[in-house]
DNA sequence: CGCGATTTGTGCGTGTCTTCACAAGCGCCT
DNA sequence: AGGCGCTTGTGAAGACACGCACAAATCGCG
């Protein structure tokens, strides 16, 4: 294996396609499938078919390959997928190959938690360095990390070559926080504040927000109930009415 | 307002369309528009337009009027869209006019910064109880709530007519609490245990993974620097290559 | 009362994502 | 060696989402 590379580059070091650009969507699944070879290959798989990896990672079994085979050609037909080296393919994809140091801003409640929560570590992330703009904060110890003043930022940035930061501030402090991520030259931000961030071109900001998932989540409820309950039309059907404040629903049928 | 209904049901209540099925992207940025609003609201706006509040909630403002169409003709021409009518025509299809009880799972690291999180109160969600498998953990006072047993599960989501549940366990634990979740009659539930749940037919989930999150912007990260190294095609192009281990990446354009 | 400025709501072209269905390729068994 | 079953990789079609650009509607002013 990995010596048949498809005809193409004649004399190319190896099959580095140099990153082939991915569909955002294929992407956002990658890092699935890796936690899904991971578990496989832990419970002594050699290899796996596109059909086992799919249903072991949710998706689609036509998606999954459609998605792998962006990354190349790396199964063997009436096989499957060779597990180590399917591993070794999105690793190195997802950048993965070289462990990125994160700074964490904001070391509050969710901040805490971040620090001391192991998956960063397990799939190769860093903590390199805790910032709080709280003077009272500064100076507490985290899983080994002295909490530091946000305003060492850049120098702290520059010493760790931070690769990713990490927003766990209150928003009205995350704007400001931003700001001073990407003048210390950080292009990756990964932001918990419950507010829109702008950030020059270049610099990557992707957003976690608990109540955006609940409200997505009621959304969902709140479609389910009123299906349920309208088709028996009965007598007063006028739930919330938006237009005029008055409210009149029973249960929403609560219980299945 | 509130009046000129389109012409199709004669004697209806009011103009509630019935909860229209919106398209998920749409339903996914709900939640920030009623930020956005309700933002706008605190700073004396009374009125704003599309632009307005596109640029507030990063998005483009074809898009927002768009999906604020899919609710029904709320705005004004010429003038743009009342404040206060929109918040609770969004709070409405959202489900948010009435407030739902959430479970929380796992009282772990994570699970402690949830339950002291207060942007569930903020936005119409309670938290109703905790919950553990840990006996060690069980008894224990959070924000005014005592930890259960796990066990107590059905029990205590039927009392407190459980809505949402959310699961802060470690993975191992994941699918278990699942199955006892959609068990008590929940009907959706937020993971943030790094697994693929399965849950039957009408039960929806939504996913966060911190570690997803992060390789997804490692990607981005590998790929802008692989942008900015490739194009100098400078002798030793082979990073690293999947098929061979070996590595050999200088510092992969860290800096700037 | 009419006109211009402003802003919504939407038809339409474009691109992305998903899914089906199947040819091509691989290994194994006879 | 040949055939058969299994699995990948992909062409094509459908579904969905996005953004432009403009007609329709509203306000304010002279």
């Amino acid at each position: 294996m990995s010596q048949h590379r498809p005809p193409g580059g004649p004399d190319r070091p190896a099959a580095v396609p140099a990153l082939p650009d991915l569909p955002e969507a294929t992407v956002a699944r990658l890092p699935e499938y890796l936690r899904a070879l991971h578990n496989l290959a832990e419970t002594g798989h050699e290899t796996v078919s596109s059909e086992g990896l799919a249903s072991a990672a949710g998706v689609n079994s036509a998606k999954l390959r459609k998605d792998l085979s962006h990354l190349g050609s790396y199964g063997t037909r009436g096989v499957g997928y060779d597990l180590a080296l399917l591993i070794e393919q999105i690793e190195y994809v997802l950048g993965l190959t070289q462990r990125r140091s994160v700074a964490l801003v904001g070391v509050g409640n969710l901040g805490h938690a971040l620090a001391g929560y192991d998956g960063f570590a397990t799939r190769g992330f860093r903590i390199a360095a805790l910032f709080d703009a709280d003077p009272s904060r500064v100076g507490e110890e985290i899983g080994g990390l002295v909490v530091r003043h946000v305003d060492d930022l850049p120098r702290v940035a520059a010493e760790e070559s931070i690769a990713i930061g990490v927003i766990a501030t209150p928003a009205a402090a995350a704007q400001r926080v931003a700001d001073q991520l990407v003048a210390a030259g950080v292009t990756s931000i990964l932001n918990f504040a419950p507010c829109v961030l702008s950030v020059p071109d270049g610099v990557d900001v992707r957003k976690v927000d608990l109540a955006i998932e609940l409200q997505i989540l009621s959304f969902h409820e709140h479609r389910k109930a009123s299906l349920t309950a309208l088709p028996a039309t009965g007598g007063s059907t006028l739930t919330a009415l938006p237009g005029g404040l008055a409210v009149n629903d029973p249960q929403e049928a609560t219980g299945t």
